[in-house]
RNA sequence: GAGGCGCUAGCUCAGCUGGUAGAGCAUUUCCCUUUUAAGGAAAGGGUCCCGGGUUCGAGCCCCGGGCGCCUCACCA
């Protein structure tokens, strides 16, 4: 049961009320002609004599999320999934039985209506109602117009709402919408093939996270939900696959915070016959064009900031990137304090797009070694705003080696490293088989699109992120 | 996990030094045929997050708990 207050119970009455004359509170089949942008589009250079000389009718469907009553006429406004456009409403014209109807509804109903257009006397483009029916009568109360709904806990909670009153959120939805349609659009012009790995994994692999675990019953077997694709993608390049990407949720059990939701989007895509640098360049690529397509700009603002996304990106490895950001000497340094003093000092200070490269062979255990310094791996991250966007490198594809990297792997799992990655045989089994000569890459995709949106917490770019359950009183 | 801040009407918020719980919007009723935060008149609406304690008396003070946000830690 949810809770029940006086405004409830007068609008289950209106519900009653309805049903009493014989009208449901809950119709199917009325169908729009047109939404909202296409009739403000279409009209917006008419004056009004020239509307009122229209013959057409334009039937409109929508929810009610303004509501100004004089007595015997009305405006209200209606929004769908284009747009909000305003509807007059008088008695005269609707008629009585009409208004009548009219009378029972409040902000938030959904009502189909039908009408002409006109404009009024501040010359806002209107639809003057001829006929009217309630499509979905509502019995919990919108927040109010002016403040909406700030409260951050709820709008997480009924992003419903949140979605219905604040339109920055929608908008924010939209555009993530639109990069992941841009990002299909980049990999399927490439000849990148789209794929589906699992999610539920016998041994988790690809990342050094904490996975969850959950059980099959009738397999009777523990499984994993992903923390990444990485080693799934690079067999079906094994199974000649050469260039293909996913683009879906991996999940991590660890804490929660602005940059971190325990189930999370990430974009992955391999490449046969590339390396890492050739990666660098496609990554530039894409990032102009999703800037492009979602802000119209290579430039956009994030914070306190402008960031932009034109290429080239400065390169630096890390042991330059040291040396530049800090007083400390990256050749004097042991590698675990290379790695602290570049998280510590140096990733903050990356604030436009920049490749960091060369990263220790010890922390990219599924990366490839460099022919001249096999202590570091051929590998770059992408960081914006001082945050890791993109992580790739040349594919370790050499099976003895990579055995010994997962072995030293499990025996950092064995020591409490939680994090540390699994032996999986089956995958050395498929660098047997012979993984070309490949390179690959992650994006996280929720990071990109808080830059692309401005948005603070990646729990804006989420559309229902992860919160501790409230008691509930049911 | 630690610290800080917050939780009061449907929503947004006020509530002083501990003394009968408030406003705006919204709702209900009445008036009102071109409004743009429409206007006028009246009315109703509260588990002050939860549980203890102190007190004659707690929204306020103390203790414990819940949920959220932020910072830090953790986390590629």
């Amino acid at each position: 049961m949810t809770e029940e207050n006086t405004y409830i119970e007068q609008r289950k009455k209106k519900v009653e009320e309805l049903r009493s004359e014989g009208i449901s509170p809950y119709p199917q089949n009325l169908k729009p002609t047109h939404t909202a942008s296409e009739i403000l589009k279409k009209f917006d250079d008419k004056k009004g004599p020239e509307l009122e000389g229209l013959k057409e009718q334009f039937a409109l469907a929508g929810r009610v999320i303004f509501l100004r009553s004089f007595g015997k006429a009305a405006f209200l406004k209606i929004a769908d999934r284009t747009d909000k456009i305003q509807i007059y409403i008088e008695k005269q014209i609707l008629g009585d039985e009409q208004f009548k109807l009219f009378k029972n509804i409040d902000v938030g109903d959904f009502i189909w209506v039908q009408g002409s257009l006109f404009r009024t006397k501040t010359e806002e483009l209107t639809l003057k109602a001829t006929a009217l029916k309630i499509a979905t009568k509502t019995v919990r109360p919108l927040p109010e117009k002016w403040h909406g709904l700030q409260d951050i806990e709820t709008r997480y909670r009924q992003r419903y709402v949140d979605l219905i009153v604040n339109p920055e959120v929608k908008k924010a939805f939209l555009t993530r919408s639109k990069v992941l349609q841009a990002l299909r659009d980049f990999f399927g012009k490439r000849d990148f093939l789209e794929v589906e790995t699992p999610m539920m994994q016998p041994i988790p692999g690809g990342a050094a996270a904490k996975p969850f675990i959950t059980h099959h019953n009738k397999l009777d077997m523990d499984l994993y939900l992903r923390v990444a694709p990485e080693l799934y993608l690079k067999r079906l390049v094994v199974g000649g696959l050469e260039r293909v990407f996913e683009v879906g949720r991996n999940f991590r059990n660890e804490g929660i915070s602005t940059q971190h939701n325990p189930e999370f989007t990430m974009l992955e895509f391999y490449q046969a016959y590339a390396n890492y640098e050739d990666l660098m360049k496609l990554t530039e690529e894409l990032l102009e064009e999703l800037a492009t397509k979602t802000n119209g700009s290579t430039k956009i603002k994030y914070e306190d900031a402008e960031i932009n996304f034109k290429s080239p990106y400065p390169r630096l490895t890390m042991k330059e990137a040291v040396k530049k950001y800090t007083k400390q000497d990256p050749n004097k340094l042991s590698t675990e304090k290379l790695v602290n003093i570049f998280e510590e000092e140096v990733e903050s200070k990356l604030i436009q797009p920049t490749f960091i490269t060369q990263f220790p062979t010890d922390f990219s255990p599924l990366a490839r070694k460099n022919d001249q310094d096999p202590m570091v791996a051929d590998r770059f991250e992408l960081f914006i705003y001082g945050r890791e966007i993109a992580n790739g490198f040349n594919e370790l594809n050499d099976p003895e080696d990579q055995a010994e990297r997962f072995k030293a792997q499990v025996e950092a799992l064995h020591k409490g490293n939680e994090e540390a990655m699994h032996f999986d045989a089956d995958y050395i089994q498929a660098l047997e088989i012979g993984l070309p000569p490949t390179a690959g890459e992650g994006i996280g995709i929720d990071r990109l699109v808080m830059l692309l949106t401005n948005s603070s917490s990646i729990r804006d770019v989420i559309l229902f992120p992860q919160l501790r359950s409230k008691e509930e009183k049911s």
